[in-house]
This record gives C-alpha cells, sequence and structure tokens, in this order.
DNA sequence: TTGAAACTATACAGACCTGTATGTATAATT
DNA sequence: AATTATACATACAGGTCTGTATAGTTTCAA
C-alpha cells in the first residue's frame, strides 16, 4: 500500500499544479516540495517529466469520461433527455470552485505541434467524448445523427471555451438551451 | 522607416513562433536567432519579453478582428446572412495553411490564472467577438437578439476548438448548418 | 565630414530547469 | 539477524532561460 499511495499521492498533487500552472509552468522540484518526498521517490515512480504528465494526462482521461457519463446516467433515462443532460453535468463541472477549464484544451494548446504526443493524448480524449455524443444522439433516433451529434459536440466544446475564458454568465445553460432547438429540430418523426 | 520597419520584423517573428510553439515554448534567443537581429535590438524596441507578448497579443487582436469583421461583410449584406458569413468566414481561416488555432485561447490556456495580464487580455478579445456577433443579431431583429447571439457565440467558439483539436472534419461547416436551424428558430415575425 | 542614434557581436550573470549521484534511514521480508 | 526495497536529504552536473554589459560598426542627417 505504501508503494501505491505514494506514486499516487505524486500524480495527484502533480495534477493539481499542472492544472493550475499548466505543464511547462509546473517544475520536477514544485511538485516534489508539495508532494513532500524525495525527488529520487519521484523519479523511481516516473523516469521522467514526460512520463508524469502522460500519467497525468491518463488520469484525467479516465476521471473526467466516467465522471461525465455517470453524472449524465443519474440525470436522465430517455435518450433526449440524457443529451440534454450532458449540459446540466457541465454545468455543474463549471460551478465547481477549482475549475480550471479542460486539461486536454490546455495541454493541447500549451503543445501545439500535432505530432506531439499531448497533442496526440488531447485529440484521443476529444474523440472519445464525440463518440459518446454521436452514441446518444444514435439512441435518439434522428433522420440525421451526424448533424444532430455534429452540432451539439460544438455547443459542448464551446461551453467549455466560454467557461474558460468566462466570457458568458452561464455557458453550460445557454448550450442547453441552444440543444433544445436543435434536439426538437432533429427529432424523429412520430411513430 | 529602418526603426520602425526593424521593430515590426521582430514582433512578425515572435509572432509565428508564439504561434506555432507557445508563448513558454519560445525563447528570446531563438526570436533573436530567426530575426536575424542582434539580442540587444530586441531589448531595445521591447524592455522584456513581457512587452513583446503583449504587444504579440495586441496584434493578434486587431489584425484578426479586421480580417474577421472584412470578411464577414465582404461576404453579406443582409443581418441574416453575415450571422451566417461568420461560419464560412471561419472555414476559410480553419482552412489556411499556417493555421494554428486561436492565439488567446492558447494564451489563456498557458497561463490560466485569470488574474494574469495574459489571460485578461483573451478575456477582452473574446468579449468583443462576443458584442459583435450581439450586435449582428440585434440587426437581425428576433425577438429574444441575447439567446440566439448566446448560443451562436458557442457554435464560434466549439467550432475553432474542433479546428484546433482536429476532431471534426468540417467545424465550419457544421457550425454554419446548426446556426442555420438557430436562426430559423429565432427569426423575426414576418411583417 | 562629423556626430548621434541605431544596430551588431560576444560574453556573461544569475536564476531556473531536468535529471543524476551519493550516502543514510527505515521498514518489511527471509 | 541479515537482506532487500523503499524513501530520505543533499548536492550537483549540464543545459536553458531572461536580461545586461561592453565594445565595435553601420547609417543617416545636419
Amino acid at each position: 500500500m505504501a508503494n501505491k499511495s505514494k506514486k499516487e499521492h505524486i500524480l495527484h498533487v502533480a495534477s493539481g499544479l499542472f492544472n493550475k500552472q499548466g505543464i511547462r509552468g509546473t517544475g520536477v522540484d514544485q511538485v516534489v516540495a508539495e508532494s513532500k518526498i524525495a525527488k529520487m521517490t519521484l523519479y523511481n515512480h516516473f523516469p521522467s517529466k514526460d512520463d508524469l504528465v502522460l500519467a497525468y494526462l491518463t488520469k484525467q482521461d479516465d476521471e473526467w469520461r466516467s465522471w461525465f457519463e455517470a453524472s449524465v446516467d443519474s440525470r436522465a433515462q430517455t435518450p433526449k433527455d440524457k443529451l440534454l443532460a450532458m449540459f446540466d453535468a457541465l454545468g455543474e463541472w463549471f460551478g465547481e470552485k477549482e475549475f480550471t477549464g479542460c486539461a486536454f484544451i490546455k495541454a493541447a494548446s500549451e503543445f501545439g505541434d500535432p505530432a506531439h504526443p499531448y497533442h496526440g493524448a488531447a485529440h484521443g480524449y476529444k474523440l472519445n467524448l464525440r463518440a459518446y455524443i454521436a452514441s446518444l444522439s444514435e439512441d435518439f433516433g434522428p433522420a440525421d445523427p451526424g448533424a444532430l451529434s455534429d452540432s451539439l459536440y460544438l455547443l459542448v466544446e464551446g461551453a467549455i471555451m466560454a467557461a474558460m475564458l468566462q466570457t458568458a454568465a452561464r455557458p453550460a445553460l445557454h448550450a442547453r438551451r441552444a440543444a433544445e432547438i436543435l434536439i426538437a429540430h432533429h427529432a424523429p418523426a412520430a411513430v
């Protein structure tokens, strides 16, 4: 247990710092200091800062996606309500006190080269999110599920950006209202 | 002229590097090397890297906004067509070979602290964009101009993010189609 | 032509970065 | 009790970063 919890503790502290200060803005020494561990302990568990960052991105991916999908599932049962519940879940996320934006948007922004591994991790993460939205859209059964999921995906990303930049008062709410209109427009013909 | 063009040249080279590699990822020495000027010349025109970055952000703001509004104006005359033309302009932007995403999203991502000046610059820039969309929306004359502009703003940000992360094939087109639906829904009652 | 302003080249200070080296303490296992 | 794995503290190597110092050179206008 001591072994595992140490590694997890380091990763936890590092994740908080990466989220707050960015990846390049956070030095290994600061992670060591705030974790209150020896530098060699960190390098024992993570051979390089790069490995630590990749572990951080993987953790963010796992945690965020499982939280998001669970939050949607707990809020709604029908496909249509689940599509809308996505925006309520986003609203909850945006309202968290320690909200620091989407880790993957920030990672991809810091490392703009599409060939960079961090950028690739962000790309993969967002494709999963898109696939999730597409899956919910198909369950809803509209005539053109692709068009609906494409537009809802853009609303999700837009709401996240607005929350990060604080350029809209309640982006999740605005996005939800727009989603309602789009969903109504794409609604499957009544049987 | 020699004076001014040197300063502009340095800023031009620095802007390209900031866009490609990020702000923290670009060192002063590289700007000096690629500008083919002496380091002291740079520090003569820009007292610190911070001043250089702020000049870069100001320049991006001016250039992008004037380009975007001119592009919209050249594409459409009526308020409704102008709202839609925003997405055609975005599509043109995304298709540029040297497209590197929104400089302000990246700056705000690199410097996540809302109190940081770069973050503030990004915030101001996005508020201007939002105000522009709100102005176009009001010209269109819908019953609820706020709701329309809020939703279109989210589509714009979402499309930019999708273009940056390459998570959608033609984000501007998808955004435009969603915008058509939203605009139709908010259309003013025919007189 | 002369003199001031701008530019150049080179070197370097001091801080910070990642990663390593070294030796010690502690705790579990054999 | 001896061995092994883990964590500890400290120091430092080698590089990069921003910014400065210094001295020589070009440019251009009076």
